[in-house]
DNA sequence: AGTCCGATTCGCT
DNA sequence: GCGAATCGGACTA
């Protein structure tokens, strides 16, 4: 099968509506032969259940003839509202953060200290977001590794665990820039989408508060609103006192 | 027109 | 661990 033929398979797939899992079903037919129902995303849910959500899934990016994947492992949510650190706190609006009240599932993709991308991705609120904050690479490795290597001055290697255990990195690892990628829909794109994994199983998520947002203040700076997966070697910064909490719970 | 600053990363100490 | 890099856009006057 092509990978043009795959775009349009996944396409034709039904909405899930059923907003507790994004997870599809499996039915077993006449044949005994397992089929899978593959659904697509539900974007349009609160940042918090849909930073939750995207762990686990994979997100695909091609660049030309290029196709890099790697599982979402980290997310944050900035759901807008009274949120300080949300770019939307009480509803301001301006040309850049248009996409963020765009329809649930749109990319917005920012500059951040004059050299550096982040992507999010719209929630149900308006002004609602998510940041993917770290993947494990899967697929096109050494041709992440190429583009990273070559925006660094010293141009050494790059180990695989570093390559997109950041949100910048991973915006250079997957070449998300502002001008190609914002306001991008995923549920339609072409060239980046975001893909279930119903083999893979998230284990445990450790939920913390969010990181270099400092300047919102203490109680937003606070928020448990960073989910990673439990004991995930790709995540940018691991909360190892929570971890050990959950490691203890498991045990008793 | 001028100022200020960031949801970060890199390179060196 | 710390400071520099680097620039678009929001905000002020």
């Amino acid at each position: 099968m092509t990978t043009q033929e795959k775009t349009s398979n996944r396409r034709k797939k039904k909405p899930n509506t059923d907003e507790t899992s994004t997870i599809a079903p499996v039915k077993k037919s006449k044949t005994n032969m397992i089929i899978k129902t593959i659904q697509t995303l539900v974007y349009d849910l609160p940042g918090k259940v849909l930073a939750q959500n995207l762990l686990g899934k994979v997100l695909v990016r091609k660049i030309g003839e290029t196709t890099c994947k790697g599982r979402i492992v980290e997310t944050e949510c900035y759901p807008g509202g009274d949120d300080k650190a949300s770019r939307t706190f009480n509803g301001k609006r301006s040309p850049t953060t248009e996409a963020l009240y765009m329809d649930a599932g749109t990319a917005y993709v920012y500059m951040t200290y004059g050299m550096y991308h982040c992507i999010n991705i719209s929630s149900s609120e308006p002004g609602g977001g998510v940041l993917i904050r770290a993947l494990e690479p899967l697929e096109g490795i050494e041709d992440m590794r190429k583009w990273r290597i070559d925006k660094m001055k010293s141009k050494k290697d790059i180990k695989t665990k570093d390559l997109c255990n950041g949100p910048s990195k991973l915006c250079t690892s997957l070449q998300i820039t502002k001008i190609d990628c914002n306001m991008m829909d995923l549920k339609t794109s072409e060239s980046m989408w975001i893909e279930d994994d119903p083999k893979f199983l998230v284990d445990e998520i450790v939920c913390t508060s969010r990181i270099g947002i400092a300047g919102a203040g203490k109680e937003w700076a606070e928020k448990p609103y960073r989910f990673y997966i439990y004991g995930n070697d790709y995540v940018s910064k691991r909360d190892l006192k929570k971890e050990e909490e959950i490691a203890d719970q498991k045990v008793s």
